[in-house]
DNA sequence: TGTAGTTTCAAACAGTCGTTTGATTCACAC
DNA sequence: GTGTGAATCAAACGACTGTTTGAAACTACA
């Protein structure tokens, strides 16, 4: 009754890989999963049976790469912490965009993820938020410390809200390139994310080192 | 035949008031017309009389409030223009953030509104996306060029990388507010809006007027 | 070759989707 | 009253949704 555990993963993975790419270009709720199965050769029934549901698969598909990305974050993080940055916000601030943006030129289903991660923390239902967000808890967590040493004059409510900031603009600028390329008719240059990263880095780094706002005055 | 123009507009405010809701909580796709006729009490065919699709409703409910919310926009950016204060980055910021963002204090659907916009871009189906972009296009243009002035040492393209990562963050902090209040604690001031938009403005100008990132070395 | 267990398959399930129809109700001019 | 067009209504359309079923195909160990 039971499926197999870790065994055939051909079928699971072309399930995956085929999700993957249509979650990012239909949306979790516009691909449905007669498309899913026929994008990935697979019989209807598949995804029930690997996944238990369509829910399952939506988990599935995040976890494969959250897990993975947020470990690299952390590894980096650490790694700066232990070789005595822990001053560095640019480094900082790297260490926490630059695996998601340069996963979107090194793997195959980097770009599509990317876009799907971007819209999933907004989108309701599937429980796909909520999914995202457990799997950010820790990361959230680590940098918001790191960034609160790193900026003593801040108190801990700016640096959630400039690391809110920060997060947007990631989001935005993984899920889509297109503002530019719509706008200024630039060749984003798809396949290379270090000269996003560069730019992205700045312009966070810039932000997040900026005196505290005074919100005291209301207009 | 033809439906009466501007004429009965109970039932035709009570379904884009609906849809507003329903589209924001449960997302376009989710929201079906039924659920949104329900929610309006009205018949499930009404939809179709004064809107002719679902697409057309969902057009209508951007456009009702995306019209006059950049229209607002570029009026201060005009009057910024006009009163000498073209190189003033922070005045700039606050003209193109702060009306979104108090829009979600001030009218009653806004919040909703402000949720479904900051989605919609991402959003695939349902030619919202391309619907917004087309909004947005004179408010992007407009803005940049200010920017640019504002900003003499920062290349065309640049501005609209800074740009682009500026929306990113306003579409994500109007999205929600609750990364803040996750991770946090920190009871959000719903309602008031201003504290948030000084700590976003003074954000962003810290990233703007950054010098230009060093996009020749790449690691 | 036999048998147990994993995986795939076609077919159907009940339910929901957006849309359409034709009749009915309503407001208002003559 | 009569007539006219706008507006609302219940009911149904075909298409599509996620899920379930039970049999068939396949693999591997005896």
């Amino acid at each position: 009754m039971e499926p197999a555990r870790e065994k055939h993963t051909d079928t699971k993975t072309s399930l995956l890989d085929a999700a993957e790419r249509l979650f990012a270009e239909l949306g979790i709720a516009g691909a449905s999963m007669r498309a899913v199965t026929r994008a990935a050769d697979a019989n209807l029934a598949a995804v029930h049976y690997h996944f238990g549901s369509k829910e399952g698969l939506v988990r599935a598909v995040f976890r494969r790469r959250l897990t993975p990305l947020n470990r690299e974050r952390i590894a980096r993080l650490d790694d700066l912490l232990a070789t005595g940055r822990a001053r560095d916000v640019e480094a900082i601030v790297e260490a926490f965009v630059g695996p998601p943006l340069r996963m979107i030129g090194s793997e195959p289903g980097g770009r599509a993820f990317a876009q799907l991660l971007a819209r999933a923390v907004q989108e309701p239902g599937a429980g796909s938020r909520e999914l995202v967000l457990e799997e950010f808890r820790e990361v959230i967590g680590r940098f918001a410390a790191a960034l609160a040493k790193a900026l003593p004059s801040l108190s801990r409510e700016e640096v959630l809200w400039r690391l809110h900031f920060m997060i947007g603009s990631l989001s935005f600028t993984a899920g889509l390139g297109f503002l530019v390329e719509r706008f200024a008719g630039a060749p984003v240059a798809t396949g290379d994310p270090a000269p996003v990263i560069a730019r992205l880095v700045t312009f966070l780094t810039g932000g997040l080192e900026q005196p505290p706002a005074d919100i005291g005055e209301v207009g």
